[in-house]
DNA sequence: TTAAGTATGTGACGCCGTTCACAAACTCAG
DNA sequence: CTGAGTTTGTGAACGGCGTCACATACTTAA
């Protein structure tokens, strides 16, 4: 049934993103107890068409049965395997300010088998303490910690002015994933990805769409 | 100079994003009394490349000086005024926990004229308290609180099951844009922005291009 | 077994955003 | 004034991604 297919290809970001959300809602329909689902549902609950649906899942193989649809295990599995979701992954958080120290409590994180295992930061003063049940670090240990710990995917969630400092220590690392919650462009080399989240643009949008009516 | 073209034509959203982005490096420039720009050097700065960001601009009008560039003070304000940005903004936070909480705080804000004037909650406990100066109301009070503060813009940062309840609640309120944290499809009628900033999607993005390398 | 109903997977198409390349316009030195 | 150098603004080409439509394949009922 799953034809695991090579995913080598070109696959667009945007498709990747809506994996991720077609995951979610196949662990709700798992979690009701529903056995197949519908390209023609899959597209209601996530709010993409049902040929988006079906194409973003053509990419990566044939995981459906035509007449039926999906099954809603075989696909949770499926889709949780090609985003590396089907194991633990280890988490650290850089910056242990009020953005930082409310990721490290966000619960949205843990029910994916995400976990922080260390944070870090620059003041003295917070070092040693813990949030969320996450240690504290001084930065200068950032480099030990990390592959000790076994993290693969970092969040920076520091000042504007540190975040590129943050970085290269990242990447000085070994780390090859970072999200980063600083209004700053980062330089990063080819295979390090950075993924931001830049709050002022996302209400500056919203500011646009209001304006512009 | 600058030909302030109608912009009712439709521009991609992705450009208002990079618009966000050029106005923040404007800022900085015109602080350190730069008094043109090129788009070569934009481009540096943004990481977007020149011919994008001269493209950009242009779709809102001419804005540079050949063999010169753009007026680093002018290109400011205009963008700004095309961002909306030229006034003050008041927004409102759904939603005071942790990731609220957080985000009242946020200073990423506060420089761009973004000022929350009210924040609320379900908790009883919350309520009366104040969150980084901003008053915390019952969520009963949202319709009128949200008229008396002018509030056109609104975060909500609630768990996922009283998402779209709150946004209801807003657009019966009048509230046409809408910034969403809780990892929630959300429906909302054609004349209401919503923007979703999805954490968990964007880890998950990160680990897929971790695991295929 | 057959026919009607359902749902996937995908070739073809079209649109939209980005890049390219260059003419137009400005500056400045001599 | 002239020519070399710089930079914008934009038509045109390109490429990628989403949509459409349909052949294929499965289910169910009779």
């Amino acid at each position: 049934m799953a034809k695991p297919r090579s995913a080598d290809s070109n696959i667009p970001p945007s498709t990747i993103r809506r994996l991720s959300t077609y995951l979610r809602m196949l662990d709700i329909e798992a979690a009701q107890g529903t056995a197949d689902i519908s390209s023609a549902r899959l597209s209601r609950l996530s709010g993409f068409s049902a040929p988006q649906v079906r194409r973003d899942l053509a990419y990566f193989g044939s995981f459906g049965k035509r007449g039926v649809g999906y099954s809603v295990k075989g696909l949770r599995d499926a889709i949780g395997s090609i985003l590396g979701m089907d194991r633990p992954m280890n988490l650290a958080m850089v910056g242990v300010g009020n953005l930082g120290m409310a990721l490290l409590a966000y619960r949205g994180f843990s029910r994916q088998d995400l976990h922080f295992v260390v944070a870090f930061d620059a003041d003295a003063r917070k070092i040693g303490s813990t949030v969320a049940g996450v240690q504290v670090e001084p930065v200068g240990e950032m480099g030990r910690l990390l592959r000790e710990h076994d993290v693969r995917l970092v969040i920076i969630a520091v000042p504007a002015t540190q975040a590129q400092d943050v970085l290269d220590d990242l990447v000085g690392a070994g780390i090859k994933a970072i999200l980063n919650f600083a209004p700053q462009v980062l330089e990063a080399p080819d295979d390090v990805m950075v993924s931001n989240v830049d709050l002022a643009v996302e209400v500056e949008y919203l500011s646009y769409s209001l304006a512009n009516r």
